[in-house]
DNA sequence: GTTGACTGCCC
DNA sequence: ATTCTGC
DNA sequence: GCAGAATGGGCAGTCAAC
């Protein structure tokens, strides 16, 4: 199935610039139905290979996400190939980054400026632009990072600067203009449905309509807007001046087609859901048409996309949201995995694939073993959370240790026994051939037994192995007390979810059959912090104009210095961007100036006098190589850092920098940030609140 | 051989 | 991961 | 409520530069 672009004939003629133009139209546009609109005529009247490349280049990708093939090209290699096209010196295209915040929009203004001698450049056509991604994605080793950079020279040599604006946002895949997989996904559902040539027809050759011809005419067109606009022309009869009961039938028919559209949407969704490929997909459309579409099955060895959980920050409210029962499961802190298992003559294949689908299998052979010696059926796609544990104690380790083992490639063996794991399984998506994701929550739930005979709830390092420990509530005191130990387990929270009929499997989408419910959602469980800005960082796309992120610090009460603990870029709303944008531009200065106690290994666009706090929530502190609050003090080499940093919408204006959360409290929130929780349980009678993190 | 910038992917 | 916004 | 786009900490790998 892997197969080579430019080996395929015929050759495409899709000239760049009209893609260009299209992605232009799609920015400047507002509304989602209008973009829609846009991609339609753009994809129409497309053989199959076009359309498949076309739909590529739009999500900004070359191969879908889970082959794991890297372009390896962003913003910095861009900033030097934008150099060799136009000879604008690199730290003047830096500083021009600064001010235009959109690395693609600044490749276009100064490709504007430099570009005058590129009368002999060849017309751009989306297959080579496609061609030159897949050569970047391809080439390694010596020398790459320059051929990489050439290509991307060339590319942009002969873009016009419009062509070169979105050239470069593809290549760093960050396309930015307002859709992405779900629009394509709808414009899709457009094109395949068939049936606009009738309904065409059929208005047309009705009498009674003969105002509305100019739009019927246009339905083969597949817009958006047209069929809209026909639709609510034909609900007001009377004004229109059309007799009601053939309004009645027109507007049936369109309804009629509305609805198909709607279900093929559904059913591209879920084919998208269980096949995560668009580009295929829409080969497959063009090619075979929907019922192609449909036939794609839950298959093992092609990972689903993952169900994800909304959030509520109450136990109250997440029953009453699941209608007065629902099931508690413990959140782990791990990497999630989904496990792919079929017996075949040779022996049993098993697969591991990451929440984003990469290929995981060869980082985690001791996983793989302990699935092969548990399985006891013929296939199965089985889904868990993967933990690093201490074998000894059988419990948690943090996060971060694990993350240690994700993605290496070298040492393998050590890291392994340096990082013992386990597998909590928590559902089973596919068993024995059948396809269970139309199955209720509990019945997936007892097919994991049925895989794993024998499976517990409690940690066996040996097994590895581990169901994920639940609890149906039905009043919240319950959920509480569950919720509290899975704290002091060492969970992140737990993750509530439906036990109704209609519990299915969610691929892809973030429902509200499953509800995370987290320790610092709640703010008696967490602490916030005031930290003070010490630092700025200049936003990009919408953020373009204003600071994208702040940095910030606590104050050591000891030396009077203030060390940095995060960044912080998340829970400000348009107006805070605004007033923080004043804030800042009052206070800032030359490093020299205003930096004199300030101690920070990171580098920032704009220092700020330590002067003003902000309020800051986060869900844990953690050992940072980046940050110098408690800087050697915890860990040798290293500081400390909060996790999920963001901010409560709080000015502490009452505070000065000087009252701002000190170091010393950082640490003892981090030695306490594990016991705190036990303190509030009632007696269990087992083992004390252990301080997973060593 | 070692280091550091950059990139991509985990959360 | 979390959060905000436009529709 | 959905879809999209801002942003966080931190890890490993790759490659260029030393």
């Amino acid at each position: 199935m892997l197969f080579i672009i430019n080996e395929r004939l015929p050759v495409m003629v899709v000239p760049f610039l009209e893609a260009a133009l299209t992605y232009q139209r799609i920015e400047s546009l507002s509304g989602k139905l209008l973009m829609t609109d846009e991609l339609i005529r753009f994809f129409s009247k497309r053989t199959p290979d076009e359309l498949e490349v076309l739909v590529r280049l739009t999500m900004g990708e070359v191969r879908p996400g889970y082959e794991g093939i890297e372009i390896g090209v962003a913003e910095k290699l861009v900033v030097k190939a934008l150099y060799q096209v136009t000879m604008v010196p690199v730290d003047e295209i830096e500083k021009g980054r600064k001010t235009v915040g959109d690395i693609g929009l600044l490749t276009e203004e100064i490709m504007k400026r430099k570009m005058q001698m590129s009368l002999f450049s060849e017309p751009l056509t989306t297959e080579r632009v496609f061609g030159n991604l897949e050569k970047m994605a391809r080439v390694e080793g010596r020398s790459s990072q320059d051929l990489k950079l050439k290509m991307v020279a060339e590319l942009l040599h002969d873009a016009s600067p419009l062509e070169a604006r979105y050239i470069v946002r593809i290549v760093c895949q960050k396309m930015r203009l307002g859709i992405a997989d779900m629009t394509i996904i709808d414009a899709l559902s457009y094109l395949f449905t068939p049936g606009f040539e009738k309904a065409s027809l059929d208005l047309m050759s009705g009498s009674g309509l003969e105002k509305l011809h100019p739009l019927a005419e246009r339905l083969p067109e597949r817009s958006t807007s047209v069929l809209y606009s026909l639709m609510e022309r034909l609900s007001i009869p009377k004004k229109e001046g059309i007799p009601p009961d053939e309004a009645s039938r027109a507007l049936a028919i369109l309804e009629d087609l509305k609805g198909s559209i709607q279900k093929n949407r559904e059913k591209i969704v879920r084919a998208y859901n269980i096949h995560p490929d668009i580009g295929y997909l829409a080969h497959l459309l063009s090619l075979s048409g929907m019922s192609a579409v449909e036939s794609i099955m839950v298959t093992p060895f092609i990972p689903l996309r993952a169900m994800l959980g909304e959030r509520l920050s109450s136990i109250g409210d997440i029953i009453e949201k699941m209608g007065g029962k629902a099931a508690l499961e413990y959140k782990y802190d791990g990497l999630r995995v989904q496990a792919h298992i079929a017996r075949e003559k040779d022996g049993t294949k098993i697969r591991l694939y990451s929440r984003q689908l990469e290929d995981i299998t060869e980082q985690f052979p001791d996983v793989v073993e302990f699935l092969r010696n548990g399985f006891q059926c013929s296939s199965a796609i089985v889904e868990g959370e993967c933990v690093p544990i201490d074998p000894d104690s059988s419990s948690f380790m943090p996060f971060q240790m694990i993350s240690r083992r994700r993605g290496r490639k070298h040492d393998l063996a050590e890291n392994i026994d340096q990082v013992p794991v386990v597998l909590v399984l928590f559902d089973c998506l596919f068993l024995d051939g059948r396809d269970l994701t139309t199955e209720p929550y509990l019945t997936r739930r007892d097919s994991i037994g049925e895989a794993f005979g024998g499976i517990k709830e409690e940690i066996d390092p040996e097994k590895g192995l581990v169901l994920s420990k639940m609890e149906i509530v039905d009043e919240a005191s319950k959920g509480e007390e569950f919720f509290l130990r899975a704290l002091e387990d060492g969970c992140e929270g737990v993750m509530a979810k439906s036990v109704s009929d209609q519990s299915v499997y969610q691929a892809g989408s973030r429902g509200w059959l499953w509800i995370k419910y987290k320790r610092d959602y709640r703010s008696e469980l967490s602490d916030t912090l005031d930290l003070v800005v010490v630092g700025a960082f200049h936003g990009s796309g919408r953020r373009k104009g204003t600071y994208g992120a702040l940095l910030m610090a606590v104050l050591d009460d000891v030396s009077g210095e203030f060390h940095t603990l995060c960044k912080l870029g998340s829970g400000f709303n348009d107006e805070d961007l605004a007033v923080i944008k004043e804030i800042i531009d009052e206070e800032r200065g030359e490093r020299e100036n205003v930096w004199k106690n300030v101690f920070s290994k990171m580098e920032v666009d704009v220092h700020v006098k330590p002067e003003k706090v902000l309020e800051v929530v986060g869900a844990e502190i953690t050992f940072s190589p980046n940050h110098t609050c408690s800087f050697n003090r915890m860990r040798e080499g290293y500081g400390l850092a909060l996790r999920f940093p963001r901010f409560t919408g709080r000015y502490r204006d009452d505070k000065g920098p000087l009252e701002a959360t000190t170091e010393r409290e950082v640490e003892s929130l981090y030695s306490l940030q594990n016991r705190v929780i036990s303190e509030k349980l009632p007696e269990r009678g087992e083992e004390p609140g252990n301080d997973h993190h060593q």
